[in-house]
Formats: C-alpha cells, structure tokens, sequence
RNA sequence: GCCCUCGUAGUUCAAUGGAUAAGAACAGUUCCGUCCUAAGGAAUAGAUGUAGGUCCGAUUCCUGCCGAGGGCACCA
C-alpha cells in the first residue's frame, strides 16, 4: 500500500537524522489539492530533535529526496511543518488499474467470530436486532476484507424466566392448538408466520405485565422455568406442555428469522441457543465460587475489586440455581473457544445498554484463570446505539416497538413514490428486488454513516432523504457508472488510462485502499461512508460538465477507465458496508 | 446518589492532538432541461453547550458546571 511505503520513506530518513521514530503517521489532508498524502513528523518530533518543526521538515525531505522512490513526484513544507506527497500521474493510475482490493490487516489469517443479529424466541425481529444487523453485517464483512477467516454466530435468547412468562399466558391461551397456529400450518407461507411470531411478541409483553400485576402467580411461572432447566440440562425430550409448546415456539421463531435475515440481504453461520450453554455457564460460576464468585442472599454473584468503579455486582445464578444472562455468556464464551477452533478474536455486537454487562462478565472471566484471562482479552464488545424516529409516517405507521420488516415496508413504499415511473421498464420481480435495494441501501447507509454506539435518527422522509449522502445516492451512481461503460461498449471503446494529468477524482480513487484498510482497521464504517460519497461527488461535477462517452476516442476512453475504477470502488466498498449495488436503477 | 456514553450550522451526520483548510447532506435563497439515467449538477448563507487547565497547537485530552440518553444484584 502506498501509504506503507511512505512511512518506511518517512522512517528511514528520521533514522539518518538519528531520530528513533516509534509513531509514524501518514494522512489524507483534507483537501487532495494540499498533496496525496501527508506526515507531520516534524511536529511530532521537533522538540527531541532540539530544532523547529519546520527545520526538521526541510531536513527530513532533503533525506526522502535522497531515497525518494519513483512513484513520489514532489514534497512541499506546509504550514507549521507538514510535509505533503505528491504522487506522479502513472503512480496514480497504476493504483487506479488493480483489480479487487485485497487486504493486508491486523487480522489477516485470524480466525474470528462475530456474533451479531441474536432473536428472542419470544419477540419479533425489531427495529432494535435490524441495528444490529446492520452493525453486525460490516463487522463481518470488514473482517473478512481485512483477510480474516470470519465464523459469524447468533445467539437467540431461548429460556429465561421472561421467556417462561411468554409460556405461561400462551399455555392459558390455549397453547399451539390455537387456530392461529393450525392456520399457519395450513398456508405455510411468511405471513402467517409473521402472525404468529407478532402473537408470541405479544405473549411477552403480556406476560411480563401479567406477572407484575399478579405476584401470586410467580411461583407458577418460577415451576415453567424450572421445569424448561431441567428438562434442558437431562437432555431428556420431555413430555411436558410447556416443553412442547417452547419447542414448537423455537422451530416456528427459527424459520421466520432465516427469512427475515434473507429479507435482509444477510445470513449468519452458526446458531448458539441460549438453552446451550445455561448449564456449563452455571457449572463455571460454581466451580470457581468462592475463588471468583461469591454466595450472597441465595445467589451466586460476582463483586468487582474497589479499583473498578464502573463496575457493579451482578447475579450469575439466581437463588433460584438458574443462570441468568451473565453466567450463560461465561457458558457461550467457553463454547466459542472450545469448539471453533483456535479462536484469534471473539466480537460480538450488542445494544450499548449492555455495554456494563459485558464489562463485569470479561472482568470475572479474567479473574478465573490464565486460560480465561486470555479469552477475555480475545472477546470485544462492539456496541450500538438505537434507531430513533422522528418522522410522522414512522410514528404513525409504526407504534410501540416496530417491527424490522414494517420498518423496510414504509422506506419501501418511499422508494416506490420517487420510483414513479422510474421503474415501469421492469418485471414486478425485478422491481420488486430493486425496491428492496435502495430501501435496505437507505436504512444501512443511514446508520453506518455515523459512529457505531451513537444513536441514530431516523426519518424516511428528511434525514433518510433519497438524495445527498444517502445509500440511493450511492446505487445511483454506481447504475451510472454501470450505464456509461454500457455505452461505452456499444461505440467499441475500451476503458483505458491515457498519460494524461491525473485529475482530483483519480487522486481519490487511488486512495480506497488506504480508506478501506483504516475503515476495517478500526471498525470505522463512518470512514467509508464518507469516502464513497466523496469520491462520487467528484465524479457527479465531474459528469454534470463533461461528456464521458463522446466522439473523441481518446478522451472517452480515459474518462471510461475512471468510470471503470469508481464502479468497482463503489461496489466494493458497499459491500463491504452490507449493501449490494445494482446495475440499473 | 454512583458509573458510562454523548453535546459541532435550523436539522441529520463527518473530522488518528494539528494547517485563518471544522467537511458533507437536508431544509433556505438563486441557477442549470434539444446533451451519456435530474434519485443529478452549479452558486450562496450558516456551527464546535459553558468555565477553566495541559500542550508549540484542543472539536478532539483533563477538571467543574449545564443539557440529553443509558446502566446500577436475582430480566435479556
């Protein structure tokens, strides 16, 4: 990567002036009219060299110019001593004629697990699991760009003692003989499906606020969850009703999520349930008590050290003897690096409300031994944030928490408006694919836009606007793209670099690479986002006031070979992002 | 009460401690239609919550205050 090598440049002639450098950074400036890339070295270690940043910058490319590479076309001083690069134009297209990018990352070779988009058994897939697909999705993907061998995994919350509130007002219901039911295996098709996975979101809700309003019948509900334990650890295929109907519950939620993943244009690997690791989880927590764990009021509870003031005791089994959340994820984590082999990273992606769980249960994983620590120090919590709503359409449309599918409906039916007459060249199928597109493009660029863990406001009809930096911005002009070389080739031209001056948009698109790898680098989708649009923008002025594909051979097919390269810049870098770019829009 | 996250244009978001170089987009005010997809382009105006501190240099780091969101033992 070219960026690699004007460290090294950067680093060798520090070396000559007997400056040891252990922090070489080189940057984008802002504006690529300053150079292609730039240090500031000189400001950085001006004070150990005893002289003026700008001195030590004259002195420093005096010594690059002496061992300058070919691909550097000239350095400037700028500023209070910065040193910018200029790259020569061939440097620049021959970055702007490589194919696929491929990476050389931190993670390249790893094999690392990315947990992401867990359902309930009991809940709907909302607006809440969409973010984190969302998240999820491009951590995965970044880590595969990044050269990693990814293992994606979710982890569907299947048996708690919410989920046995569920149970109970389902049981009173009438169970699984319910109509509902019986109409769903009639049909077979999704949305009765999604009925019935709404009716057991409902089932939830209603019993969470059935067992607060009547403490009379906990111990009722306390005998569903016991029993679901124990007919789980024996392993024994029980007989039971509530067992029955869980089973039932887990076969119909397990179908509806595939599809709605499908819907999603993702899909995970690997499945963990819950009910999987509530047993090796407990045993660990009372293994390691009174080493790590404590006994206190019937429980088992983990107390962190007085230096951890972020940290707060937390229950890992109750005093029921069931594992809560804290000791089933001890389980998962002995699960993830027991059996998937030699695991580099474990990164799993949740709501930031969780942020403080997954600090205690790291923290109490560290303290159990070596093996453990190590672990812990493998897993990282990629939090983030919510999707909030402030439009009227959202709001009216949608109450309470909203559902992930309704959410794409509406962007959808958004995306059909502006579509008008757009689309009507097209099969119903194919317009209905597009539509789901430029919808999904919407929702993931809308929220990979920012920094993962912040909030993001959602309003399909201003801030999820389909122009400007938006994900249809983006389709829109890769389709462009795609449509010019179409022309191209039908006058017989070739996409293909002349020895001309390379323009500001060649300029940044020979920088993707550098882009993509600090994008994948740091778990900064933001990054890319904003280099996509940038370099599309150019390319838009650019088109707005030139004619690409023209009677003039030579130009054209210069003009073509930028096309060529933003194309694929724009689609590799969306998909890395979980977006897939069409064609024809 | 304690802990965590966040406060940047009217709005939604950018900016590894750096450049009188804080970028976009939407909304606003103008303009571009015999021309490759106007879901486009050009122009214009507009911002670092507050008070200190560290630093050659602070939107960025530290402290106080103000404001928003989240968490704080048997939910996940």
């Amino acid at each position: 990567m070219m960026s690699e090598k004007l460290e090294t440049l950067v680093r060798e002639a520090l070396g000559a002036l007997g400056i040891e450098a252990t922090m070489v950074t080189i940057e984008r400036p802002a504006d690529i009219t300053h150079g292609d890339y730039s240090t500031n070295v000189a400001l950085a270690y001006a004070k150990i060299a005893g002289i003026s940043p700008r001195e030590l910058a004259g002195k420093l490319m005096e010594k690059i110019l002496e061992t300058s590479s070919e691909e550097v076309k000239e350095l400037e001083i700028a500023g209070p001593g910065f040193i910018n690069f200029r790259l020569t134009d061939e440097a620049i297209r021959n970055e702007n004629s490589k194919g696929r990018t491929s990476l050389q990352t931190i993670y390249s070779g790893k094999n690392i697990l990315v947990e992401h988009s867990s359902p309930n058994l009991f809940k709907p897939f909302h607006i809440g699991h969409l973010m984190n697909n969302i998240v999820g999705e491009f951590v995965a993907r970044a880590m595969a760009k990044g050269g990693a061998r990814v293992t994606t995994v979710a982890f569907p919350s299947d048996i708690s003692l919410g989920i046995a509130k569920a149970i109970y007002v389902l049981q009173k219901d009438g169970g699984t003989s319910q109509q509902i039911f019986k109409d769903m295996l009639a049909s077979g098709d999704f949305e009765a499906q999604t009925r019935v996975v709404n009716y057991l979101g409902e089932c939830y809700t209603r019993g969470v606020a059935l067992a607060k309003e009547n403490p009379e019948l906990e111990n009722e509900i306390k005998d569903i969850a016991k029993n679901l334990y124990n007919e789980i650890e024996n392993g024994e295929l029980s007989s039971s009703e509530g067992y029955q109907a869980w089973a039932q519950v887990k076969t119909i939620n397990t179908a509806y999520f595939q599809y709605v993943l499908e819907s999603l244009g993702s899909k995970l690997g690997k499945t963990i349930f819950e009910s999987e690791v509530a047993k090796s989880g407990k045993d660990i927590v009372v293994v390691n008590t009174p080493a790590v764990f404590t006994q206190s009021e019937g429980a088992y509870v983990y107390v962190p050290s007085e230096e951890r003031k972020d940290l707060n005791t937390l229950v890992f089994v109750n005093s029921e003897g069931h594992p809560t959340y804290e000791a089933k994820d001890l389980g998962l984590i002995e699960k993830k690096f027991t059996e998937y082999g030699s695991v580099d990273l474990s990164l799993f992606v949740t709501d930031n409300e969780q942020a403080h769980h997954f600090k205690v249960v790291l923290d109490a994983a560290t303290k159990i031994n070596e093996e453990w620590k190590t672990r812990a120090d493998r897993s990282i919590h990629i939090p983030h944030g919510r999707m909030l709503f402030k439009g009227q359409k959202m709001s009216s449309r949608l109450g309470g928490v909203p559902v992930a599918l309704d959410v794409i409906a509406v962007v959808e039916e958004e995306v059909r408006e502006r579509a008008g007459e757009r689309t009507s060249h097209l099969s119903p199928d194919e317009k209905k694919k597009l539509v789901t597109e430029i919808a999904l493009s919407a929702l993931r660029i809308a929220v990979l836009r920012s920094k993962p863990g912040m909030n993001i406001n959602f309003d399909p009809e201003t801030s999820l606007s389909f122009e400007g930096d938006s994900g249809p911005y983006l389709l829109y002009t890769h389709a462009r793209c795609a449509s010019l070389l179409e022309k191209g080739r039908e006058k017989g031209y070739e996409p293909k670099f002349k020895d001309m001056p390379a323009t500001d948009l060649e300029k940044n698109l020979a920088q993707f690479e550098y882009e993509l790898s600090y994008a994948v680098t740091n778990f900064a989708p933001q990054k890319l986002v904003t280099y996509l649009f940038e370099v599309a923008q150019l390319f838009n002025g650019f088109y707005g006031n030139t004619q690409i594909v023209s009677e003039d051979k030579e130009n054209s097919e210069h003009y073509l070979a930028i096309v060529k390269r933003l194309k694929a810049v724009l689609h590799e870098g969306l998909w890395v992002l979980g977006v897939s770019a069409p064609e024809r829009m």
